[in-house]
DNA sequence: CTTCAATCTTAACACTGTAAAGATTTTATG
DNA sequence: CATAAAATCTTTACAGTGTTAAGATTGAAG
Protein backbone atom coordinates (compact mmCIF):
# COMPACT_ATOMS: atom_id res chain seq x y z
CA UNK A 1 0.00 0.00 0.00
CA UNK A 2 2.64 2.26 1.12
CA UNK A 3 4.73 0.63 -1.66
CA UNK A 4 3.12 1.61 -4.87
CA UNK A 5 1.62 4.32 -5.23
CA UNK A 6 -0.31 5.93 -7.60
CA UNK A 7 0.38 9.05 -9.74
CA UNK A 8 3.86 9.42 -9.70
CA UNK A 9 4.80 5.89 -9.72
CA UNK A 10 6.72 5.55 -6.07
CA UNK A 11 7.53 8.25 -4.52
CA UNK A 12 8.37 6.81 -1.71
CA UNK A 13 11.49 4.91 -2.69
CA UNK A 14 12.34 8.21 -5.06
CA UNK A 15 12.66 10.50 -2.73
CA UNK A 16 15.16 8.29 -0.52
CA UNK A 17 17.02 7.56 -3.01
CA UNK A 18 17.11 11.38 -4.39
CA UNK A 19 17.85 12.54 -0.68
CA UNK A 20 20.72 10.01 -0.77
CA UNK A 21 21.97 11.17 -3.41
CA UNK A 22 21.75 14.89 -2.53
CA UNK A 23 23.62 13.91 0.84
CA UNK A 24 26.06 12.38 -1.10
CA UNK A 25 26.86 15.42 -3.29
CA UNK A 26 26.44 18.66 -0.36
CA UNK A 27 26.69 16.89 2.64
CA UNK A 28 23.93 17.14 5.97
CA UNK A 29 24.21 20.49 6.11
CA UNK A 30 22.33 21.89 3.17
CA UNK A 31 20.37 19.09 2.65
CA UNK A 32 16.54 20.40 2.38
CA UNK A 33 13.46 18.68 1.72
CA UNK A 34 12.18 20.78 -0.94
CA UNK A 35 15.15 20.23 -3.01
CA UNK A 36 14.48 16.67 -3.02
CA UNK A 37 10.97 17.07 -3.80
CA UNK A 38 12.20 19.56 -6.90
CA UNK A 39 14.62 16.69 -7.70
CA UNK A 40 11.76 14.21 -8.01
CA UNK A 41 9.18 16.78 -9.79
CA UNK A 42 6.72 17.04 -6.77
CA UNK A 43 5.22 20.19 -5.20
CA UNK A 44 7.44 20.80 -2.07
CA UNK A 45 4.19 19.66 0.36
CA UNK A 46 4.07 16.02 -1.80
CA UNK A 47 6.42 14.43 0.65
CA UNK A 48 4.22 14.63 3.35
CA UNK A 49 2.22 12.03 2.39
CA UNK A 50 4.87 9.61 3.05
CA UNK A 51 6.66 10.85 6.03
CA UNK A 52 5.48 12.83 8.70
CA UNK A 53 8.23 14.78 8.56
CA UNK A 54 11.95 15.63 7.63
CA UNK A 55 13.50 13.71 10.63
CA UNK A 56 11.14 10.68 9.19
CA UNK A 57 12.45 11.04 5.57
CA UNK A 58 16.37 11.13 6.87
CA UNK A 59 15.53 8.23 8.98
CA UNK A 60 14.50 6.13 6.01
CA UNK A 61 17.03 7.53 3.83
CA UNK A 62 19.51 6.31 6.91
CA UNK A 63 18.08 2.53 7.31
CA UNK A 64 19.10 2.59 3.66
CA UNK A 65 22.39 3.14 3.37
CA UNK A 66 22.75 1.47 6.82
CA UNK A 67 21.83 -1.71 4.62
CA UNK A 68 23.84 -0.52 2.00
CA UNK A 69 26.55 -0.86 4.55
CA UNK A 70 25.98 -4.06 5.98
CA UNK A 71 26.38 -5.37 2.54
CA UNK A 72 29.62 -4.22 2.25
CA UNK A 73 30.37 -5.59 5.55
CA UNK A 74 29.42 -8.78 5.42
CA UNK A 75 30.92 -9.61 1.92
CA UNK A 76 33.81 -8.20 3.59
CA UNK A 77 34.47 -10.88 5.51
CA UNK A 78 32.05 -13.64 3.48
CA UNK A 79 34.03 -17.18 4.00
CA UNK A 80 36.53 -16.13 6.12
CA UNK A 81 34.25 -16.28 9.25
CA UNK A 82 35.68 -17.24 12.47
CA UNK A 83 39.23 -16.93 11.03
CA UNK A 84 42.14 -14.96 12.88
CA UNK A 85 42.04 -11.74 10.38
CA UNK A 86 38.19 -11.97 10.00
CA UNK A 87 37.86 -8.48 12.19
CA UNK A 88 40.83 -7.14 10.43
CA UNK A 89 39.38 -6.94 7.39
CA UNK A 90 36.15 -5.83 9.16
CA UNK A 91 37.55 -3.26 10.52
CA UNK A 92 39.32 -2.17 7.53
CA UNK A 93 36.05 -2.11 5.54
CA UNK A 94 34.16 -0.46 7.90
CA UNK A 95 36.89 2.45 7.57
CA UNK A 96 37.32 2.27 3.92
CA UNK A 97 33.09 2.79 3.65
CA UNK A 98 33.45 6.04 5.17
CA UNK A 99 36.09 7.20 2.95
CA UNK A 100 34.42 6.02 -0.32
CA UNK A 101 31.38 7.92 1.28
CA UNK A 102 33.00 10.66 3.03
CA UNK A 103 29.33 12.33 3.69
CA UNK A 104 28.08 9.17 5.37
CA UNK A 105 29.66 9.56 8.98
CA UNK A 106 28.00 12.84 9.62
CA UNK A 107 24.75 12.03 7.92
CA UNK A 108 24.33 8.36 9.95
CA UNK A 109 25.79 10.00 13.32
CA UNK A 110 23.93 12.93 12.77
CA UNK A 111 20.72 11.82 15.32
CA UNK A 112 21.09 10.50 18.44
CA UNK A 113 18.91 7.67 17.35
CA UNK A 114 21.27 5.33 17.63
CA UNK A 115 21.38 3.11 20.74
CA UNK A 116 24.11 0.78 22.14
CA UNK A 117 24.00 -0.22 25.19
CA UNK A 118 27.26 -2.35 25.98
CA UNK A 119 26.09 -3.66 29.18
CA UNK A 120 23.25 -5.28 27.73
CA UNK A 121 24.06 -8.15 25.12
CA UNK A 122 20.89 -8.20 23.54
CA UNK A 123 19.71 -4.62 23.27
CA UNK A 124 21.51 -2.87 20.47
CA UNK A 125 19.70 -1.22 17.13
CA UNK A 126 22.71 -0.98 15.50
CA UNK A 127 23.29 -3.85 13.08
CA UNK A 128 26.93 -2.89 12.33
CA UNK A 129 28.16 -2.90 15.81
CA UNK A 130 26.20 -6.48 15.88
CA UNK A 131 28.01 -7.87 13.35
CA UNK A 132 31.50 -6.66 14.69
CA UNK A 133 30.66 -8.18 18.32
CA UNK A 134 30.34 -11.10 17.17
CA UNK A 135 33.22 -11.36 14.52
CA UNK A 136 35.08 -10.30 17.40
CA UNK A 137 33.94 -12.96 19.94
CA UNK A 138 34.69 -15.80 17.67
CA UNK A 139 38.19 -14.65 17.21
CA UNK A 140 38.59 -13.75 20.93
CA UNK A 141 37.84 -17.74 20.84
CA UNK A 142 40.02 -19.05 18.33
CA UNK A 143 42.89 -17.61 20.34
CA UNK A 144 42.24 -18.27 23.58
CA UNK A 145 41.07 -15.51 25.49
CA UNK A 146 39.59 -15.51 28.89
CA UNK A 147 36.03 -14.77 28.92
CA UNK A 148 36.29 -12.20 31.49
CA UNK A 149 38.65 -10.20 28.91
CA UNK A 150 35.95 -10.32 26.02
CA UNK A 151 33.71 -6.64 26.67
CA UNK A 152 37.20 -4.88 27.25
CA UNK A 153 38.88 -6.00 24.44
CA UNK A 154 35.90 -5.50 22.51
CA UNK A 155 34.93 -1.62 23.41
CA UNK A 156 38.33 -1.01 22.70
CA UNK A 157 38.42 -2.24 18.79
CA UNK A 158 35.25 -1.21 18.41
CA UNK A 159 35.78 2.49 19.88
CA UNK A 160 39.38 2.41 17.57
CA UNK A 161 37.62 1.89 14.30
CA UNK A 162 34.88 4.07 14.29
CA UNK A 163 37.03 6.74 16.51
CA UNK A 164 39.20 6.37 13.08
CA UNK A 165 36.50 6.73 10.52
CA UNK A 166 35.15 9.89 12.62
CA UNK A 167 38.92 11.32 12.94
CA UNK A 168 38.86 10.59 8.69
CA UNK A 169 35.81 11.62 7.59
CA UNK A 170 34.02 14.45 10.33
CA UNK A 171 37.21 15.20 10.87
CA UNK A 172 39.92 16.48 8.85
CA UNK A 173 42.68 14.00 9.29
CA UNK A 174 45.06 12.16 6.92
CA UNK A 175 47.01 9.78 7.20
CA UNK A 176 49.28 8.23 4.51
CA UNK A 177 49.39 4.41 6.14
CA UNK A 178 47.47 1.74 6.31
CA UNK A 179 45.04 1.79 8.99
CA UNK A 180 44.52 -1.99 9.43
CA UNK A 181 47.85 -2.23 10.83
CA UNK A 182 46.70 0.54 13.35
CA UNK A 183 44.19 -1.70 14.93
CA UNK A 184 45.88 -4.88 14.35
CA UNK A 185 48.69 -3.96 17.12
CA UNK A 186 45.65 -4.67 19.36
CA UNK A 187 44.48 -8.32 18.13
CA UNK B 1 39.36 48.44 19.01
CA UNK B 2 37.03 45.26 18.43
CA UNK B 3 37.22 44.17 22.19
CA UNK B 4 35.85 47.80 23.52
CA UNK B 5 33.32 49.16 21.04
CA UNK B 6 31.14 51.95 22.37
CA UNK B 7 27.61 51.42 22.51
CA UNK B 8 26.18 47.91 23.77
CA UNK B 9 29.66 47.17 25.76
CA UNK B 10 31.51 44.57 24.31
CA UNK B 11 28.92 42.84 21.95
CA UNK B 12 31.24 40.44 20.02
CA UNK B 13 32.16 38.39 23.58
CA UNK B 14 28.44 38.69 24.73
CA UNK B 15 27.33 37.12 21.46
CA UNK B 16 30.16 34.38 21.76
CA UNK B 17 29.21 33.43 25.49
CA UNK B 18 25.38 33.35 24.47
CA UNK B 19 26.26 31.30 21.60
CA UNK B 20 27.78 29.01 23.57
CA UNK B 21 25.22 29.02 26.39
CA UNK B 22 22.36 28.40 23.26
CA UNK B 23 24.54 25.37 22.52
CA UNK B 24 24.89 23.81 25.63
CA UNK B 25 21.16 24.39 26.24
CA UNK B 26 19.60 23.09 22.54
CA UNK B 27 22.47 21.88 20.38
CA UNK B 28 24.03 23.02 17.46
CA UNK B 29 20.44 22.12 15.33
CA UNK B 30 18.52 24.12 16.57
CA UNK B 31 21.27 27.15 16.74
CA UNK B 32 20.47 30.06 15.51
CA UNK B 33 21.99 33.50 14.81
CA UNK B 34 18.66 35.67 15.53
CA UNK B 35 18.24 33.83 18.85
CA UNK B 36 21.74 34.84 19.92
CA UNK B 37 21.19 38.56 18.72
CA UNK B 38 17.87 38.69 20.59
CA UNK B 39 19.60 37.07 23.77
CA UNK B 40 21.69 40.16 23.93
CA UNK B 41 18.61 42.55 22.80
CA UNK B 42 19.54 43.61 19.94
CA UNK B 43 19.14 43.62 16.12
CA UNK B 44 19.30 40.32 14.67
CA UNK B 45 22.16 41.88 11.99
CA UNK B 46 23.82 43.27 14.71
CA UNK B 47 26.40 40.59 14.57
CA UNK B 48 27.42 41.48 11.19
CA UNK B 49 29.15 44.02 12.16
CA UNK B 50 31.30 41.78 14.25
CA UNK B 51 31.36 38.56 12.16
CA UNK B 52 31.14 37.63 8.45
CA UNK B 53 29.11 34.99 8.84
CA UNK B 54 27.24 33.06 10.85
CA UNK B 55 29.76 30.80 10.41
CA UNK B 56 32.55 32.58 11.70
CA UNK B 57 30.54 32.94 14.98
CA UNK B 58 30.46 29.56 15.57
CA UNK B 59 34.48 29.22 14.72
CA UNK B 60 34.90 31.78 17.36
CA UNK B 61 32.87 30.11 19.94
CA UNK B 62 34.78 26.66 18.98
CA UNK B 63 37.87 28.53 19.68
CA UNK B 64 36.24 29.66 23.26
CA UNK B 65 35.09 26.20 24.15
CA UNK B 66 38.60 24.59 22.53
CA UNK B 67 40.59 26.87 25.58
CA UNK B 68 38.40 25.58 27.97
CA UNK B 69 38.50 21.95 26.82
CA UNK B 70 42.27 22.75 26.64
CA UNK B 71 42.58 24.10 30.52
CA UNK B 72 41.17 20.86 31.49
CA UNK B 73 43.12 18.39 29.84
CA UNK B 74 46.31 20.48 31.04
CA UNK B 75 45.24 20.40 35.00
CA UNK B 76 44.20 16.92 34.62
CA UNK B 77 48.05 16.03 34.06
CA UNK B 78 49.13 18.76 36.00
CA UNK B 79 52.26 18.13 38.32
CA UNK B 80 52.28 13.94 36.51
CA UNK B 81 54.24 14.76 33.16
CA UNK B 82 55.99 12.28 32.10
CA UNK B 83 54.69 9.94 35.24
CA UNK B 84 53.34 6.37 33.89
CA UNK B 85 49.75 7.00 34.04
CA UNK B 86 49.81 10.59 32.66
CA UNK B 87 48.32 9.46 29.26
CA UNK B 88 45.41 7.54 31.15
CA UNK B 89 45.16 10.44 33.20
CA UNK B 90 44.78 12.40 30.08
CA UNK B 91 42.58 10.16 28.07
CA UNK B 92 40.14 10.04 30.76
CA UNK B 93 39.71 13.91 30.93
CA UNK B 94 39.15 13.81 27.27
CA UNK B 95 35.87 11.77 27.42
CA UNK B 96 34.71 13.11 30.72
CA UNK B 97 34.49 16.62 29.30
CA UNK B 98 32.40 16.21 26.55
CA UNK B 99 30.28 13.56 29.15
CA UNK B 100 30.19 16.98 31.03
CA UNK B 101 29.20 19.07 28.06
CA UNK B 102 27.37 16.27 25.57
CA UNK B 103 26.42 19.18 22.53
CA UNK B 104 30.36 19.92 22.71
CA UNK B 105 31.31 17.03 20.53
CA UNK B 106 28.92 17.46 17.62
CA UNK B 107 29.44 21.51 17.68
CA UNK B 108 33.64 21.27 17.95
CA UNK B 109 33.60 18.67 14.66
CA UNK B 110 30.29 19.92 12.92
CA UNK B 111 32.51 22.18 10.69
CA UNK B 112 35.45 20.27 9.10
CA UNK B 113 37.67 23.29 9.73
CA UNK B 114 40.01 21.54 11.69
CA UNK B 115 43.39 19.66 10.00
CA UNK B 116 45.18 16.88 11.56
CA UNK B 117 48.37 15.35 9.53
CA UNK B 118 49.44 12.65 11.15
CA UNK B 119 52.25 12.44 8.55
CA UNK B 120 53.50 15.50 9.12
CA UNK B 121 54.60 16.06 12.55
CA UNK B 122 54.34 20.03 13.20
CA UNK B 123 51.31 20.49 11.55
CA UNK B 124 48.12 19.92 13.59
CA UNK B 125 46.12 23.38 14.61
CA UNK B 126 44.06 20.94 17.07
CA UNK B 127 45.55 21.78 20.10
CA UNK B 128 44.34 18.82 22.40
CA UNK B 129 45.81 16.43 19.49
CA UNK B 130 49.09 18.29 20.07
CA UNK B 131 48.85 18.07 23.91
CA UNK B 132 47.86 14.42 23.21
CA UNK B 133 51.19 13.30 21.53
CA UNK B 134 53.56 14.93 23.59
CA UNK B 135 51.96 13.53 26.51
CA UNK B 136 51.77 10.15 24.78
CA UNK B 137 55.47 10.39 23.35
CA UNK B 138 56.75 10.85 27.29
CA UNK B 139 54.97 7.89 28.33
CA UNK B 140 56.37 5.46 25.31
CA UNK B 141 59.83 6.94 26.05
CA UNK B 142 59.71 5.77 30.02
CA UNK B 143 58.84 2.36 28.95
CA UNK B 144 61.21 2.02 26.21
CA UNK B 145 59.10 1.93 23.28
CA UNK B 146 61.21 1.62 20.10
CA UNK B 147 60.80 4.94 17.78
CA UNK B 148 59.34 2.96 14.74
CA UNK B 149 56.32 1.68 17.23
CA UNK B 150 55.54 5.62 18.16
CA UNK B 151 53.43 6.66 15.88
CA UNK B 152 51.29 3.52 15.52
CA UNK B 153 50.90 3.28 18.97
CA UNK B 154 50.22 7.28 19.46
CA UNK B 155 47.25 7.18 16.50
CA UNK B 156 45.47 3.48 18.06
CA UNK B 157 45.62 5.32 21.67
CA UNK B 158 44.13 8.56 20.09
CA UNK B 159 41.51 7.42 18.07
CA UNK B 160 40.37 5.39 20.76
CA UNK B 161 40.07 7.84 22.97
CA UNK B 162 38.16 10.31 20.56
CA UNK B 163 36.10 7.21 19.07
CA UNK B 164 35.06 6.59 23.12
CA UNK B 165 34.52 10.35 23.14
CA UNK B 166 32.17 10.19 19.97
CA UNK B 167 30.28 7.20 21.05
CA UNK B 168 29.15 8.54 24.14
CA UNK B 169 27.79 12.04 22.99
CA UNK B 170 27.77 11.40 18.90
CA UNK B 171 25.92 8.26 19.49
CA UNK B 172 23.66 6.94 22.07
CA UNK B 173 26.02 4.53 23.49
CA UNK B 174 25.94 3.31 27.12
CA UNK B 175 28.78 1.87 29.09
CA UNK B 176 28.78 1.30 33.02
CA UNK B 177 32.26 0.52 33.12
CA UNK B 178 35.30 2.71 33.91
CA UNK B 179 36.65 3.59 30.51
CA UNK B 180 40.27 3.84 32.05
CA UNK B 181 40.14 0.84 32.08
CA UNK B 182 39.20 0.16 28.30
CA UNK B 183 42.29 2.36 26.75
CA UNK B 184 44.61 1.26 29.38
CA UNK B 185 44.67 -2.37 28.31
CA UNK B 186 47.02 -0.95 25.31
CA UNK B 187 49.17 0.60 27.18
C1' DC C 1 -21.44 4.22 -10.87
C1' DT C 2 -20.72 6.05 -6.53
C1' DT C 3 -17.98 6.50 -2.37
C1' DC C 4 -13.96 6.84 -0.11
C1' DA C 5 -9.35 6.97 1.02
C1' DA C 6 -4.79 7.91 -0.64
C1' DT C 7 -2.04 11.16 -2.98
C1' DC C 8 -0.75 15.54 -4.71
C1' DT C 9 -1.14 20.93 -5.27
C1' DT C 10 -1.88 25.59 -3.81
C1' DA C 11 -1.69 29.01 -0.36
C1' DA C 12 -0.19 30.66 3.89
C1' DC C 13 2.69 31.13 8.12
C1' DA C 14 6.69 31.51 11.07
C1' DC C 15 11.34 31.09 11.04
C1' DT C 16 16.06 31.23 9.02
C1' DG C 17 20.56 33.77 6.99
C1' DT C 18 22.01 37.68 4.54
C1' DA C 19 22.33 42.12 1.91
C1' DA C 20 21.40 47.16 1.33
C1' DA C 21 20.53 51.57 3.08
C1' DG C 22 20.27 54.63 6.63
C1' DA C 23 20.79 56.30 11.52
C1' DT C 24 23.75 56.77 15.54
C1' DT C 25 27.91 57.24 18.10
C1' DT C 26 32.74 56.83 18.78
C1' DT C 27 37.18 58.00 17.07
C1' DA C 28 40.37 60.52 14.21
C1' DT C 29 41.72 64.67 11.71
C1' DG C 30 42.54 69.51 10.78
C1' DC D 1 36.82 72.51 19.16
C1' DA D 2 34.65 71.43 14.85
C1' DT D 3 34.43 68.56 11.26
C1' DA D 4 35.25 64.25 8.75
C1' DA D 5 35.66 59.45 8.88
C1' DA D 6 34.97 55.06 10.61
C1' DA D 7 32.67 51.74 13.42
C1' DT D 8 28.45 50.11 15.22
C1' DC D 9 23.60 49.30 15.26
C1' DT D 10 18.56 49.49 13.19
C1' DT D 11 15.19 49.12 9.69
C1' DT D 12 13.68 47.07 5.66
C1' DA D 13 13.69 43.63 2.32
C1' DC D 14 14.39 39.14 0.04
C1' DA D 15 15.08 34.28 -0.82
C1' DG D 16 15.06 29.95 1.36
C1' DT D 17 13.50 26.70 5.03
C1' DG D 18 9.86 23.25 7.51
C1' DT D 19 5.13 22.72 8.37
C1' DT D 20 -0.01 23.18 8.37
C1' DA D 21 -4.68 23.65 6.30
C1' DA D 22 -7.75 23.39 2.59
C1' DG D 23 -8.88 21.82 -1.70
C1' DA D 24 -8.13 19.13 -6.10
C1' DT D 25 -7.03 14.72 -8.47
C1' DT D 26 -6.94 9.87 -8.98
C1' DG D 27 -7.11 4.68 -7.78
C1' DA D 28 -9.48 1.32 -5.62
C1' DA D 29 -13.75 -0.60 -3.14
C1' DG D 30 -18.58 -1.02 -2.55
Amino acid sequence: MKEKPYHHGDLRNQLIEAGIQLINKDGIKSFSLRKVAAECSVSHTAPYSHFKNIDELIAAMGEHVTEQFMDTLRSSVQGKEGSHEAISLLGQAYIDFFIAHPQYFQFLFYHSGITIDLDNYNSDNYPPFALFRTTAYQMFRSIGLPDEEYSHKLIALWSMVHGIASLLTNNGVRYSGNWRDIFAIKL
